[in-house]
DNA sequence: CTGTATCCGATGTGATACTG
DNA sequence: CAGTATCACATCGGATACAG
């Protein structure tokens, strides 16, 4: 939670500083993931390429809604987080091929720990037979 | 990933329609979910009130530049999604305590799972000895 | 096909002042 | 003490046009 993960390693029952530093809470790796998950695309861009490989437009046609701007952005910054691999064909006209990173597939595990999380809470809202 | 929890139990390898509908995706819970945890304070109020309880000025000033405008929408969205009670002593002044909830509670462990993973990740990129 | 540049509206957040 | 109301500003994301 902190720049230097202070808090981090076992997010619970760590102390931290009182009060919290706003600049650390900023820098804190983990915030910052979190507010990457929370954009409005990155999660369902991680998902699809977990599932198979996209060139640029096949992503592009595959999510309603998304535009071409936001899409380049969001592939970009998952490529620069080492999430998403980027290879060019120097094919004319040049074609482009997204794919997950070793440590991108495996950032997905916890995630759908997280999913699995919202799936038996919704489950408990409502029960089976509704 | 989309309102009915169609691909969310697993969340990876699940068939999603093409192209993925953005009412869908706007609808999923998990997708919201992320969007609440991605903002600015909320995971860092959830990761206190899961120390303990605290009363409203206690965390305003637990939080080194949250305003007291954030900090009243961020705890009045966690209690609207049940993650914290709020309990309100009508003495003169009023107090006002806010508590995790189990479901608050249980949410932390999955969560706390994305941040191991995060931990991994930089001491991978940074070994031991630096 | 795979982008980039520009503009604009929507939304998120902070500052300040005020209230029961 | 625990908020609410209002305003101001920054950032996010979509639309459109253009480019290699």
């Amino acid at each position: 939670m902190s720049a230097g993960n202070i808090a981090v390693p076992t997010m619970l029952n760590t102390p931290l500083p009182d009060p919290v530093p706003s600049a650390d809470y900023d820098a804190c790796p983990v915030t910052e993931l979190f507010r990457r998950l929370g954009d409005k695309w990155t999660l369902l861009v991680l998902v699809l390429l977990d599932q198979q490989t996209y060139r640029f437009n096949e992503l592009h046609r595959r999510i309603e809604g998304i535009s071409q701007r936001m899409l380049t952005r969001t592939l970009r910054t998952l490529e620069h987080d080492g999430l998403v691999e980027r290879t060019v064909f120097p094919t004319v006209p040049p074609s482009v091929e997204y794919a997950l990173t070793a440590r991108g597939r495996s950032l997905l595990k916890p995630l759908s720990e997280v999913a699995d999380w919202v799936v038996q809470q919704s489950e408990m809202t409502a029960p089976p037979g509704t």
